[in-house]
Order: C-alpha cells, then structure tokens, then sequence
DNA sequence: AGCGAGATCGTCT
DNA sequence: GACGATCTCGCTA
C-alpha cells in the first residue's frame, strides 16, 4: 500500500475509519496486536472532546489525520485516539493481545490476557501510551499501524460510557472476539 | 453477576 | 465546585 492511499485512509470521517480499522494490526515499540475495538468521535458531536472548539488538551484532534491523540481520562488513565477528517477520530477500545505480552502483563500487574488490553484505558496502560506521543505519526516509530484481513466480520453498536448522544451507533468490533471490553446487545427494535 | 464508591486532575460552569 | 470517551475493589445475593 503506498503512502498517499495510506494518508487517504485516515483523511475520511472518523465513522468510515473506526469501522475500516477493525481487524487491522497495531504495535508501540512491538507491544500489541489486532484492533479488536473502536469507537468514532466527530465534531459535530455532543460526546466528542473536539465538539466544544479548539483547546488546549484536544489540539491534536484539529491537526493532521493518522496523528495520535493522547489524553487522560478521570485523571488517571490514559486512551490512545487517531485522528480523521474534520476534527474526528478513533478511539481505540479493545486489542487482541499478540505481541510482547509478557511486557503487557508487567505493565497491567495481571497475567489474565482478557485484562490486558481489553478497554481504553486498559490498552493505553499496556502498551505503555504517554502523553508524549500526543500528535505523533501512526505512521512512523514507536508506532507501526498495518492493515489487517479486509473481510474481518464486524458488530456495530451505541458508544460505551458517555451520558450524551448515546445512540450514535459508532462503536465497533472484531465479531466473536473474546477481547471486547464490553459485549455487544442485540440490536433491538 | 451486579452495584457503588474511590482514585485523581484538567476543563468547564 | 462538578464532571468526565475509566478501572478496580469490596460488598451484597
């Protein structure tokens, strides 16, 4: 895949993207694996951390597309998000821990693998996110992003832990995975 | 299994 | 002064 289908691929609404990167493959410095779970965030959204205008914590989310945004959550975790078109992105909720488990245990105190990165704040903490890598490439080291199987099955569902805009279904996951932070209900009419 | 509280801090009211 | 795109632990059943 060439770089400029690459930088397409991000520069879309943050819907079309969350859906897309299900089955794709994630690492930070070699720690990761399979994108089990996303949710998308747009500005034109009540839930979305761009929706109240450009500030200082979300600069990242009005910056260039495939960029990291970093932020902490409750104060004390830390969700990793790619940013998309107009002021959207993806947050990244569940992976299938894959590679460099042993380093993931160390970081989360449990050897459980469904406690390793199955929940945002759970997957920042495992591959070792920081701050730092706010506005950050996912393009280049510590990061490397890579597209997965295009046939992956994927659930779709209403947004996990926010009190406005609940019924947005953008949220995303890697069907009959064992790695959801959450299950997914079915759809009821 | 399910509920409730505490941790912890930047941003907004 | 209150509230989150959360997680963990302790309690109840």
């Amino acid at each position: 895949m060439s770089a400029d289908l690459r930088g397409d691929f991000f520069d879309r609404p943050a819907p079309a993207v969350a859906r897309d990167l299900i089955g794709w493959n994630l690492t930070v410095d070699g720690v990761g694996g399979t994108i089990a779970e996303t949710e998308a965030y747009t500005q034109d959204d009540e839930a979305s951390h761009s929706f109240r205008g450009k500030r200082m914590a979300n600069a990242a989310m009005f910056g260039v597309p495939a960029h990291a945004y970093v932020y902490r959550s409750y104060g004390l975790h830390i969700c990793l998000n790619i940013v998309c078109a107009n002021a959207g992105a993806v947050l990244l909720r569940a992976l299938v821990p894959e590679y460099g488990q042993a380093a993931m245990a160390s970081r989360r105190g449990t050897d459980d693998p469904r406690l390793l990165c199955s929940g945002p704040g759970r997957l920042g903490q495992a591959l070792g996110i920081d701050l730092t890598l706010n506005h950050r490439s996912l393009h280049d080291p510590p990061f490397s992003l890579r597209p997965g199987r295009p046939d992956a099955p994927v659930l779709v569902g209403t947004r996990i832990g926010i009190s406005r805009a609940k019924d947005r279904p953008w949220r995303f996951g890697l069907s009959g995975s064992r790695f959801l932070s959450k299950p997914f209900p079915p759809f009821k009419p």
